[in-house]
DNA sequence: AGCGGTGCG
DNA sequence: GTCGCGCACCGCT
């Protein structure tokens, strides 16, 4: 009998039901509410699919159980292991060092409504349309009103319910006050919405131990004699009276209305408490926090007081291995309902059965699945605020009452596109990919793509697209009309500006390792490290400039030496590898980066020009008809190639040598610089005389809008001649199809630039500047040529290298930071996962955690720092 | 590349 | 009568 109302819940649908999870749902009547959602769903068609989907659902979980009936004892035993060494090697990368906090306003647009409009105040009430509610108050919540709810079924929940539609612009005007605060604590805080933030108070913690009390002293607003008055007549616009953490409570204990003001702690929480004071002072609103080690948890705790306070979670072990104990899964972050229901079939419901359950997840969900699941029940997650990363799609859509006429589909179509063009020209962005959405009556989704080889961003280019895809799919359903009910827009694949495309990029970041790599790959760097932290996803990462002494001592490809001079200090890469210091440091700093970004983002007219002919010359390349009638050292005109970037100066003696032709172009300015290499590209006969047959492996590979490609290509065969570090990191790494093809094109990007001088071809070329008469290899790490043609003797030494260069960062920490001992780093999770994504670009086709500390660390760090020896030792 | 699906706010 | 929009990411093919 017990079962009841268990049984009850399962005549619901999961995806339908009220989802309770979230705060202000406690003790509410669950099934009546349930009940009231189903009935006035049951016939619909969005209810009819929604069963459908339900029921897609159903089979996966039953595909998945027959997948855990076959798994045998053994099988299980093996993935035990394979899951505790995981489980160690991040266990090792736990960083309780920083102090996160995530700030959400509670109800926020409900919040502003009722402050703007006090009669709301006492009633339930939600902002959106009968169709859609984006958030409802306290009082409507109790009766089920959530956001995501429509407005009609919300209606019947509670008849009362006064529904106010959006005011986007008050938000927004909002949600910059509340930004203003949050930039005081963290200058480079991550918003995740307009209500919403991720702050990283680690360094403003350690400031504000020094500060005096008058500055963590905070007036309460000028307005609050009025408050006190409004909350004696209980007219206070408060959102949440009865809350005893109302700031304004202490206003009695203040005496003088007038000039009220309240003095905050040093601590964590006082300086949390003081930045929700500020914000409800200053906006009228109240905000909830979570503080925690890191931001899967501090979003966790945000949750656990609200509305109107706050949590924080200690940072120790223990600590937040009983706080993710009971923690339902469905609280995490990228939990949703299916995955929730997936593992409540496998009978897991909280963060502790996860961990119990993990040699089992591992055979069944993806990699990046369990590895998300693994380090969720570890009470990981990211330890540093992520950069804003750059839009990858932008889209429109609209839902509508039927259309089904082909003339009003087609004409929807195009003003859907005039939307996004005009969006696109807002951003000035450029997109190779064009993707139609279409929602039929019956709710069921189709989209259609198509990739252009060249960018679109005008409506009639867009709409060429898009009406295409729409014809086509018109023509299939026909002689029935397409009966639709939603039509959406999308660009992706943007070939733009500060962006530009992956070619130029890179041509520029080996121009100057040291200073360009932040126009775009010190960026990159960041959403990489984020991926890893969040998915252990191996990624992509971009060539690292080199270490500062070698680059001061040394030439930097392509680059003359006259050039080098007066150049600003470089940070190293570790410096800036390491998440928030870095940023900090790039903020405050010397900010070498910045101008470069202005310059590079002024090409891209041309450059989206150029990449549409380096298309149509590939041929011409691949035919190698290349021969060049210019003698090698010719001075080029920089203006030769767009004469519309002239505008940007350039008037030093400085010069530049072309990786294409290899002749000099005298100007020092990237935009010229590039207009030239563009041209280059396109002029199969620029290409210089002394190619010979291994083009194919050492010249850019223009079939490809990748630089990368190259290096690519070059990196395999050093690959295949790998045999042996592959073979070892196979055996720790499970198998799977797409890693090597991953790991590769790690390797590749960051062993970018191989080529020195006027050498073009790294396997066979011997550099004029070089006395030796055997085959030379050019060490990105230490620049030095190695006679060797051998590509493994020479991984070798750039492994070795980049070891000892790694110890060397480890060294210099010591000396001049406050960690004491330096390997003690490895620990702190930034600086480790970023050990990992170094040494899993010299780790072929492994999974990047296992092998990176297994293979590389011990042969390493073992060795040279004993501190290690002990925490790396299970993977001998 | 293209497509469907999941998740978030 | 009426169940959204914009974005990112994943896995499969």
């Amino acid at each position: 009998d017990d079962d009841v109302p268990r049984k009850c819940q399962e005549r619901f649908l999961s995806r339908m039901a009220l989802n309770d999870n979230k705060a202000g749902m406690e003790g509410l009547d669950r099934d009546k509410i349930n009940k009231i959602i189903m009935e006035s769903s049951k016939g619909s068609k969005f209810y009819e699919n929604e069963l459908k989907r339900e029921q897609q659902v159903n089979r996966r979980i039953e595909k998945m159980m027959l997948q855990k009936a076959q798994i045998t004892e053994q099988q299980l035993k093996k993935a035990q292991v394979q899951v505790e060494k995981t489980a160690s090697v991040l266990e090792m990368s736990r960083d309780l060092s920083r102090v996160i906090v995530h700030v959400d306003m509670d109800a926020f647009y409900a919040a502003v409504e009722m402050r703007d409009c006090p009669e709301l105040k006492d009633k339930p009430m939600a902002v959106g349309s009968m169709s859609m509610l984006s958030t409802s108050n306290y009082h409507a919540r109790k009766y089920g009103v959530r956001a995501a709810m429509p407005g009609f079924i919300a209606k019947k929940l509670c008849p009362n319910l006064v529904i106010v539609s959006t005011n986007f612009d008050k938000y927004r005007a909002v949600s910059d006050e509340i930004r203003e605060i949050f930039a005081d604590y963290d200058p480079h805080f991550q918003p995740m919405s307009l209500d919403e933030a991720y702050l990283d108070f680690t360094d403003h913690l350690e400031q504000r131990q020094s500060w005096p009390e008058s500055s963590r002293t905070h007036r309460y607003r000028s307005r609050s004699i009025e408050c006190l008055v409004n909350k004696l007549l209980n007219l206070s616009p408060v959102l949440f009276e009865d809350s005893p953490n109302s700031s304004l409570g202490l206003l009695g204990s203040e005496g003088a209305a007038g000039d009220a003001f309240e003095v905050f702690g040093t601590s964590v929480e006082e300086a949390v408490r003081e930045m929700r004071f500020r914000i409800e002072q200053k906006t009228r609103l109240t905000a909830s926090a979570g503080i925690a080690p890191n931001t899967m948890l501090a979003k966790v705790c945000s949750d656990k007081n609200k509305p109107n306070g706050q949590y924080r979670l200690p940072s120790t072990r223990e600590a937040v291995m009983d706080f993710i104990e009971n923690l339902p899964v469905r609280k995490v972050c990228g939990i949703g309902k299916v995955s929730e229901k997936m593992l409540n079939a496998l009978s897991i419901s909280t963060c502790s059965h996860l961990g119990q359950q993990m040699a089992l997840l591992s055979l069944l969900f993806s990699e990046t699945s369990w590895h998300h699941f693994m380090e969720v029940s570890l009470g990981l997650g990211s330890t540093f605020i992520p950069r804003h990363e750059e839009r990858k799609s932008m889209s429109t859509e609209r839902t509508f009452r039927e259309l089904s006429k082909a003339e009003e589909q087609f004409s929807l179509c195009r003003e859907l596109c005039e939307d996004l063009a005009e969006d696109m020209k807002k951003e000035d962005l450029k997109a190779k990919t064009v993707t139609l959405k279409l929602k039929n009556v019956n709710f069921e989704v189709k989209t259609r793509a198509l990739t252009l080889p060249y960018a679109v961003a005008t409506v009639d280019e867009i709409f060429a697209v898009a009406k295409d895809l729409l014809k086509t799919e018109i023509e299939n359903e026909s002689p029935q009309p397409l009966r639709l009910r939603l039509m959406g827009v999308r660009v992706s694949a943007f070939v733009s500006l500060d962006d530009k495309k992956p070619l130029q990029k890179s041509i520029i970041g080996f121009l100057q390792p040291g200073k360009t790599e932040s126009s775009g790959s010190s960026k990159d760097m960041h959403q990489n490290l984020e991926k890893e932290n969040h998915s252990l996803q191996a990624s992509p990462l971009v060539c690292p400039p080199l270490m500062q002494k070698y680059q001061r001592k040394e030439e930097v490809p392509w680059r003359n030496k006259q050039s080098q001079a007066g150049k600003e200090p470089q940070q190293s890469f570790f410096q800036r590898a390491h998440a928030k210091r870095l940023q900090l440091q790039a903020a405050n700093g010397s900010k070498p980066e910045e101008g470069l970004e202005e310059d590079t983002s002024v090409i891209t007219s041309g450059g989206i020009c150029a990449e549409k002919a380096v298309k149509s010359s590939t041929k011409a390349n691949d035919n190698k008809n290349a021969a060049s009638d210019v003698s090698e050292n010719e001075l080029v005109s920089p203006v030769e190639a767009h004469a519309s970037t002239s505008g940007c100066g350039g008037t030093s003696s400085e010069t530049l040598t072309c990786p294409v032709c290899f002749r000099r172009v005298e100007t020092t300015d990237l935009n010229i610089f590039n207009s030239h290499i563009d041209h280059c590209l396109n002029d199969p006969t620029r290409k210089p005389n002394q190619s010979t047959a291994s083009d194919s492996e050492s010249d850019l590979d223009l079939e490809n809008d990748h630089q990368e490609s190259e290096v690519v290509h070059r990196r395999r065969g050093e690959c295949e001649a790998e045999g042996e570090m592959s073979k070892n990191s196979e055996e720790l790494s499970r198998d799977s199809p797409h890693e090597g093809q991953q790991s590769l094109k790690n390797s590749s990007v960051q062993k970018g630039p191989l080529i020195k001088g006027d050498s073009k071809d790294v396997t066979s070329q011997q550099p004029q500047s070089c006395n030796s008469k055997g085959p030379v290899l050019i060490c990105p790490v230490c620049q030095l040529t190695q006679e060797t043609d051998d590509l493994t003797v020479f991984n070798h030494h750039v492994d070795l290298c980049l070891n000892q260069q790694v110890l060397h960062e480890l060294g210099g920490q010591t000396s001049s930071s406050r960690n004491p001992p330096a390997v003690k780093n490895i620990n702190i999770r930034g600086k480790c996962v970023y050990y990992m994504k170094l040494f899993s670009t010299f780790s072929l086709n492994t999974n990047p955690i296992l092998c990176t500390f297994s293979l590389c660390c011990m042969t390493a760090l073992e060795t040279r720092c004993e501190h290690n020896v002990g925490i790396l030792s299970p993977f001998k």
